[in-house]
RNA sequence: GGAGAAUUGUCCGAGUGGCUGAAGGAGCACGAUUGGAAAUCGUGUAAACGGUCAAAGCCGUUUCGAGGGUUCAAAUCCCUCAUUCUCCGCCA
């Protein structure tokens, strides 16, 4: 939710900025306009239930000396009338308002790229050499590696839930296990992130908070006449834990990680990426929020941003980084980085993390606040989201890059201890 | 899933139609007292929205689990829902 503050003192520029994000000046204009008929309104209603508290009070006081009130409630049926129409009104400007401003995305920062698209990002950084095709010239692609070794069945997958859904088998299963569970002690005993383990279901209310309602219900899994939806990302429940909450200065900033499934309708998806790991319906993620005070929040997701990438760089993983144009990033953020990682099958960098500072954004809809302490004034805080990482992504990765001439998938040094040891993936026999 | 009880401010807790944003207590903050602390005394202690304002502040409206209704007027009466507790059923 954006602050409506802007858009009132200062429209030019909430129009100039929104611009950026595609959003057509007309809509603002509009909107504008409806809000200063709302607050007529509320102005006008006020006014009214100001003078009915007073007349109210009058009546009381002739009760109580038992003399006759009987004019004077008459009028006040007038009044309390009239209050009604005018609320009547203000409820249906409070809609249109609401309306407008729950889909409007929010301001990107000023060291955000312009542009319409994905093209318009821009590199920041590489790591790796992603370019040097470990086996041969021809690396095979993750699921191919994946089925010869019989550690992925996607066919079996398809057969009991539906196509994007996988079975992860033997090697395999411990491969994914043995990710997550290394991502979760990098994030938690070097970086400082407090591990939780969260609802896979939240209500409604959660959902708009962080920005997939009421705008992208299409993109997620609904349980039918229930308000409650499976989670799309562990960000949800995270953000939301501090959700109409007021939290102390020295509380923050705060960091949460937790290990999740996904669930995703890719609903709008269909044809794309539809082998392998990368576009699943249901997927594990390790999911990185922090809670900041809005003077931090840039250096934060900096810090954050570094926090995905070091899992890559100790998995020894190719990467680089890129910085969203304001046309590609997500609705509810105000600038992110996505690390993509090397893919030498499909010979590019695909997503692997995204971070993101929502700054108030988030706050602004879920009521997360924090008292300063200088002057006991309530602000919003800036919350901020990240992965670290995407687990079945990085599965892929690790196949496609850690692939031998032979077939079988070099286990990356610092998973072995994970694997009870294990070096190599070998076929099944 | 069935039956019953409950839901008031940071916490405990009073309050069945009007003078209750809400008694009383605890906690917390500040001040007095003290060598310092405890005890004691005094003062203060919610949020959202709207208006005004450079700001501090001030004024108004709303909020007693949520939403709707009755009424001139609702914490208080009615309806629906949610949550918590107890008992029964089921169950990892």
């Amino acid at each position: 939710m954006l602050d409506m503050k802007l858009i009132r003192n200062d429209f030019e520029k909430a129009a100039e900025l929104l611009k950026k994000r595609g959003v057509d000046k007309e809509e603002i204009a509009r909107l504008k306009e409806i809000d200063e008929r709302r607050r007529k309104l509320i102005q006008k209603s006020e006014k009214l239930k100001s003078k009915r508290n007073e007349v109210s009070k009058e009546i009381a006081e002739k009760k109580r000396n038992n003399e006759s009130a009987d004019d004077v409630i008459q009028s006040m049926q007038e009044v309390s009338k009239e209050i009604k129409q005018i609320d009547k009104e203000l409820e249906k400007a409070e809609k249109e308002t609401w309306d407008i401003s729950t889909g409007l995305p929010n301001f990107p920062h000023e060291s955000v790229p312009v542009g319409e698209t994905e093209e318009d990002n821009e590199e920041v950084s590489r790591w790796g050499d992603a370019l040097i095709s470990r086996p041969g010239d021809e690396p095979k692609p993750h699921w191919d590696l994946g089925e010869d070794l019989g550690i992925l069945d996607f066919a079996r997958g398809a057969k009991v839930a539906q196509s994007r859904f996988l079975y992860y088998l033997g090697a395999g299963a411990r491969l994914e296990r043995a990710l997550y569970n290394f991502m979760l002690d990098v994030q938690t005993k070097e970086h400082g992130y407090t591990e939780v383990i969260t609802p896979y279901i939240v209500n409604d209310e959660s959902m708009f908070a962080t920005g997939q309602f009421p705008k992208f219900k299409e993109d997620v899994y609904e349980l039918e006449n229930e308000n409650l939806t499976l989670i799309p990302t562990a960000e949800v429940p995270l953000t939301n834990f501090y959700r109409d909450e007021i939290l102390n200065e020295a509380d923050l900033p705060k960091y949460f990680t937790a290990m999740s499934p996904s669930f995703r309708s890719e609903a709008g998806s269909a044809g794309r990426d539809t082998r392998g790991l990368i576009r699943l319906h249901q997927f594990h993620k390790v999911e990185l929020v922090k809670f900041a005070k809005p003077e931090e929040s840039y250096d934060e997701l900096e810090k954050m941003t570094r926090d995905a990438e070091t899992i890559l760089e100790k998995l020894e993983l190719p990467y680089r980084r890129v910085v969203l144009s304001t046309g590609d990033m997500g609705f509810a953020a105000a600038k992110t980085y996505d690390i993509e990682v090397w893919m030498p099958a499909q010979n590019t960098y695909r997503e692997i993390s995204s971070c993101s500072n929502t700054e108030d954004f988030q706050a602004r809809r879920g009521m997360i606040r924090f008292r300063r302490e200088e002057n006991n004034r309530i602000e919003y805080a800036h919350t901020l989201n990240g992965s670290g990482l995407a687990v079945g992504r990085a599965f892929a990765a690790i196949l496609e890059n850690y692939q031998q001439a032979d077939g079988s998938i070099k286990i990356p040094d610092v998973l072995v201890p994970y694997m009870d040891g294990m070096e190599y993936i070998t076929a099944e026999k």
